[in-house]
DNA sequence: AACACGTGGAT
DNA sequence: TATCCAAGTGT
């Protein structure tokens, strides 16, 4: 604490901020979100990029826009097409409560995003760094926007050795930006921060010659760049086995299941699916017993037609693929359905349905 | 505080 | 191949 203050004394901020700001006006990155600044879009974008590449979000956000140009318009849209919009992009809870936010804005906000710290911090999904994006670049407030570029970038200048992986750590850095942001400038001074870290001081291998604040960075004074910022890594990720079937009826339409309104992959569709606990041991009537178990529905496994590996962040899905027969009595409902390929495009999936799917076709 | 929560790309 | 990510938030 007292030590990144005295590491703040030792640069001049205005020539810093001048410095950094010339540099995000001259070589930024002419970016979908950035032709305007409708606070909207801006909020859109800055939950898409939450823990993903631009060059990712780039066609989400132009097809997003597109399917829904406003609050309103997003508001009034059912959840299945907005879940569609986010299909392949992960972290599925996002859009979720993206899509519940804006309707709370616009039914009681008058359609307005709110431009206060206060009351932005109360929409769902909207925590402590995109709240201070969308104040400052929507609205020129001067709030903090620390990610992780902006506390790479200022462990290195500010030579900040505490650890980013612990929660407490990203207070320091709003703390630090509170004390060296351009209040003429705060949105062009937040973006400034990010780009410089997405550009040019990245993790690795940072590109100090090309820097427009090396002479302001101590981590590059002291040849240490690399060794900031200080992270901790993670536990390693547990593995879970599945057994998936698809499942045709007489017309030919193969069998979905929606997964739960909580926890991973939340309401989007999938084949019906079971863990094996023992998969190893495993076999077709046993796991036939599972179903029934888990779903009280007859479900024959006729023949395993592959397998797929799907890596999640926190954990790694091993899926045995079947093909199989269900009673003829079997009922529809809201959460079991039978679909045609072709209303695959009116449902949400997650990629290992994707995966699964292809492995079907190529065995067909 | 620690962990759940996705995906595809980089090294 | 293994690991670490990339503009975090909710619980």
């Amino acid at each position: 604490m007292v030590n990144e203050l005295k590491n703040i004394e030792k640069i001049s901020i205005k020539k810093f901020q001048e410095d950094l700001i010339s540099w995000f006006k001259a070589e930024q990155r002419d970016l979908p979100w950035r032709k305007d600044q409708d606070p909207y879009k801006v909020w859109v974008s800055e939950i898409m990029l939450q823990q993903t590449r631009v060059d990712t979000v780039i066609p989400y956000f132009n097809r997003f826009i597109e399917w829904f140009p406003t609050i309103e318009d997003l508001a009034n849209a059912n959840e299945e097409k907005v879940l569609k919009a986010w299909e392949g992009l992960g972290y599925y809870s996002r859009v979720r409560n993206l899509h519940s936010a804006v309707k709370e804005v616009n039914a009681n906000y008058g359609g307005q995003v709110p431009d206060t710290p206060k009351e932005i911090s109360t929409l769902k999904g909207v925590g402590p760094y995109t709240a201070g994006a969308i104040l400052s670049i929507a609205y020129g407030v001067p709030e903090p926007a620390v990610d992780g570029n902006v506390m790479r970038v200022l462990s290195r200048i500010l030579l900040i050795w505490e650890d980013i992986a612990k929660p407490s750590t990203r207070k320091v850095f709003e703390n630090a930006v509170r004390q060296v942001i351009s209040h003429d400038e705060p949105s062009a001074f937040n973006q400034a921060l990010m780009e410089l870290g997405a550009l040019i001081c990245t993790p690795t291998s940072p590109s100090c010659l090309l820097c427009p604040v090396r002479d302001h960075c101590q981590a590059f004074h002291e040849g240490v760049e690399t060794k900031l910022p200080i992270k901790t890594k993670k536990n390693s990720q547990r593995s879970v086995d599945l057994a998936a079937i698809i499942v045709k009826d007489e017309s030919g339409k193969i069998l979905i299941h929606k997964r739960p309104e909580n926890g991973l992959l939340a309401n989007l569709w999938e084949f019906p699916n079971v863990e094996l606990h023992q998969p190893f041991v495993m076999e077709r009537a046993q796991i036939s017993g599972l179903f029934r178990e888990s779903f009280d529905m007859n479900i024959k496994l006729e023949k395993n037609i592959g397998q797929i590996e799907h890596i999640f962040s926190h954990l790694v899905w091993n899926i045995r693929l079947y093909i199989g027969t269900i009673d003829a009595e079997f009922l529809e409902n809201d959460e079991w359905k039978f679909i045609t390929l072709d209303e695959i495009e009116e449902h949400a999936f997650p990629v290992s349905f994707h995966k699964m799917l292809k492995l079907y076709k190529e065995y067909s």
